[in-house]
DNA sequence: AACAAAATATACCAAACGGTATATTTTGTG
DNA sequence: CACAAAATATACCGTTTGGTATATTTTGTT
């Protein structure tokens, strides 16, 4: 059973999340958060710490919406090439679409809170670890299965994939131009079918 | 000649552009800036219009270094595959000794302005552009001595390669771990090798 | 429907914010 | 070295900041 206070503390979260992705940490003031809610502070500061923690929960809220299509992703994919394409396909189409959000939380608070915010910035880079991780695995269980060639190193291959996602997001949200994800990605693509596959 | 005045806006340049680069526009507070230079208010105001315009500045202060560093490297170099070696090998080994600087201030400034700067992000946007010009005129050059493939599509490889960087720049200062871009450099090497080199 | 507990609103706080008017000091020139 | 102009420091402004104590309202249970 929900509480009303976590039926509220999601609906905070459902609106204050996009002005912290879209504005950064500093960027966002206690009244940005009431405003955005139309609630009082006595409500936020009822159901959040302070404005950290608010900006901590919406980050993983942000966060969440990323994670959740990859895990869809590879998990309805047999195939660990077909996994690597589907993540790309991702960003290629749905991802753009959602950027009203305000863009890659992953992106946006590694670089805002990056030498101003050290519980964020390891939330980052717990995030970014565990996506890794994630294709990291994809490879070295195509590698098993003999669908990627046994010479590619996964650790380097995961690292340059994740860059090259997050330098197509910067680049396309940065000139409001799709053109540089979708780029980034066919290159992907590219890489894959000629560097990956068996 | 230079007047007293122009050598503190100077001087305040240096100290305060990288305060802006690491903490961003709304990170960074007046007493910041004043600690920052030991000087007072009345110095800064003296110097510069008000807080957006010691923000502008301070980004173009910070981008000259870039600027000039890629500039030497397209001049010294007559082979347009080697310039763009060299942009590579500048980004693997002087760039990351630079990062005290607080990282690469198109990345951050590109994030920090996107939302709530609208003259910050323009202005980083140009410089986008120019530097992607740069690239995409390497390539045209390249294409023209037939020491890049005729088939390649420059706008295309330009706005990758661009990409390429800012990935491996935002991961590595994030990650706080080097190889990031280091192996986004080297895959961006392999890259030249193969698909562009005639 | 009563009523305690939980949740939200109101009213307030000291501190910090960006910015300015003015006083003081430093600078360069005759 | 005098002296006006330029540059910097000081003292102050109203507003907004994040946060809290308390009053009021809403909620769920008997």
């Amino acid at each position: 059973m929900t509480t009303k206070s976590d039926r509220t503390k999601q609906y905070i979260l459902e609106k204050v999340a996009p002005v912290f992705n879209k504005n950064g940490y500093f960027g966002t003031s206690m009244s940005d958060i009431t405003e955005a809610t139309g609630l009082t502070k006595g409500a936020i500061y009822g159901n959040f710490k302070n404005k950290e923690d608010l900006a901590y929960y919406s980050f993983y809220f942000n966060v969440s919406y990323v994670m959740e299509k990859l895990r869809a992703i590879t998990e309805t994919r047999e195939n660990s090439i077909h996994q690597l394409m589907g993540i790309s396909e991702f960003y290629k189409n749905d991802y753009l679409v959602k950027l009203e959000f305000g863009g890659c939380p992953i992106l946006n608070v590694g670089v805002d809170a990056n030498h101003t915010n050290p519980k964020l910035h390891k939330a980052v880079k717990q995030v970014i670890k565990k996506i890794q991780g994630s294709i990291f695995f994809i490879l070295e269980e195509g590698i098993k299965k003999k669908e990627i060639k046994s010479e590619v190193n996964a650790k380097e291959f995961s690292s340059v994939m994740f860059s090259l996602i997050e330098g197509g997001v910067f680049m396309s949200m940065t000139m409001k131009d799709n053109s540089y994800l979708r780029n980034m990605m066919n290159h992907l693509d590219n890489v894959i079918q000629k560097e990956l596959k068996n």
